[in-house]
DNA sequence: CATTTCACCTGGTGGC
DNA sequence: TGCCACCAGGTGAAAT
């Protein structure tokens, strides 16, 4: 489900409610996947940390947290507020949801985790195929996650383009590549293509300087653009509240086949890349 | 090492 | 209504 876009809506939203709070209690309803860490773990040292923010990285949905204990006395703020001392990283996978609610909110089916927070409210992550991933990492022990490759919204030009100038690949494949660009996932892969007038079928390594930076604007202006837009909802993606996204109603070729091309009117054309559809423009891309 | 293929899951849709 | 094939925002292990 989720990509880059849609990762950032829903750590803003989920920042937003659950920042400074604190967590009492972690339950977990699953001991198949989607563990990373083991459950067992994870709710141990989950439980009695204070949440210092939520941020995504790549794909990923990163919550800091603080040093574990009780904290201090009632009505006593927190000190110390600003050491990370563990990290909570959720990724969606496919059809994965961290849902904000109150504790009376019906639990969906597929539920796998639920933080009850001091503030009253419950964190849940819901994913019916359980491609998701949970892992807790403690920064005394693990190492701090930076994710696996580099971010498509902040890559200098030149960065940019060493990342595809000795690959053989399809720069469509390469650009789902997450250790190369970290969040770009199929939608904004044949997206961003699309506006920079590139086929996807392309050996990244035959881009010229000018279409490599051409590309690189494109999916950066598309992911911001998308991100106002809260991302896109093809099926069944919601933010943290449970709301959609509306970048789906300016997507220019994912999921169009046959429909024609907003600028030429061609019909798109739907091809399997790295075992994925991809969707273009014969007219518009070269 | 680089690249390709496929398994991992559940659920929705459309044809017959 | 049922059965079946096919499709889906993503990885990551195994094969080539």
């Amino acid at each position: 489900m989720p990509e880059l876009p849609e990762v950032e809506t829903i750590a803003r939203g989920v920042n937003v409610r659950v920042r400074g709070d604190r967590i009492l209690e972690a339950w977990f309803g699953s001991h198949r996947e989607p563990f990373k860490t083991s459950p067992v773990r994870q709710a141990k040292h989950l439980v009695e940390r204070q949440i210092q923010s939520v941020h995504r990285i790549g794909k990923h949905i990163v919550m800091e947290l603080g040093p574990q204990g009780r904290g201090s006395a009632a009505g006593e703020p927190e000190k110390n507020t600003a050491s990370i001392a563990a990290q909570w990283i959720v990724h969606l996978g496919m059809t994965g949801r961290l849902l904000v609610t109150t504790p009376d909110t019906p639990v969906a089916k597929h539920t796998h985790a639920r933080l009850t927070l001091e503030s009253g409210q419950e964190l849940r992550f819901v994913d019916p195929r359980r491609f998701g991933r949970l892992e807790f990492r403690d920064l005394n022990r693990d190492k701090k996650f930076t994710g696996p490759g580099a971010e498509p919204l902040t890559i200098a030009a030149a960065d940019f383009a060493e990342l595809f100038r000795t690959r053989k690949l399809a720069i469509k494949a390469a650009l789902l590549n997450q250790t190369l660009l970290a969040g770009v996932g199929n939608i904004y892969a044949d997206e961003s293509l699309f506006r920079a007038g590139i086929r996807p079928r392309k050996r990244a390594g035959r881009l010229t300087k000018l279409e490599l930076e051409e590309l690189r604007k494109a999916l950066r202006q598309i992911l911001e653009h998308a991100i106002r837009l809260g991302g896109s909802s093809v099926s069944d993606y919601v933010d943290a509240e449970g709301a959609p996204g509306f970048f789906q109603l300016e997507h220019c070729v994912y999921q169009r086949t046959g429909e024609p091309c907003r600028k030429c009117g061609n019909p798109i054309r739907r091809i399997v890349v790295a075992g994925r559809s991809t969707h273009y423009c014969s007219q518009c891309q070269r």
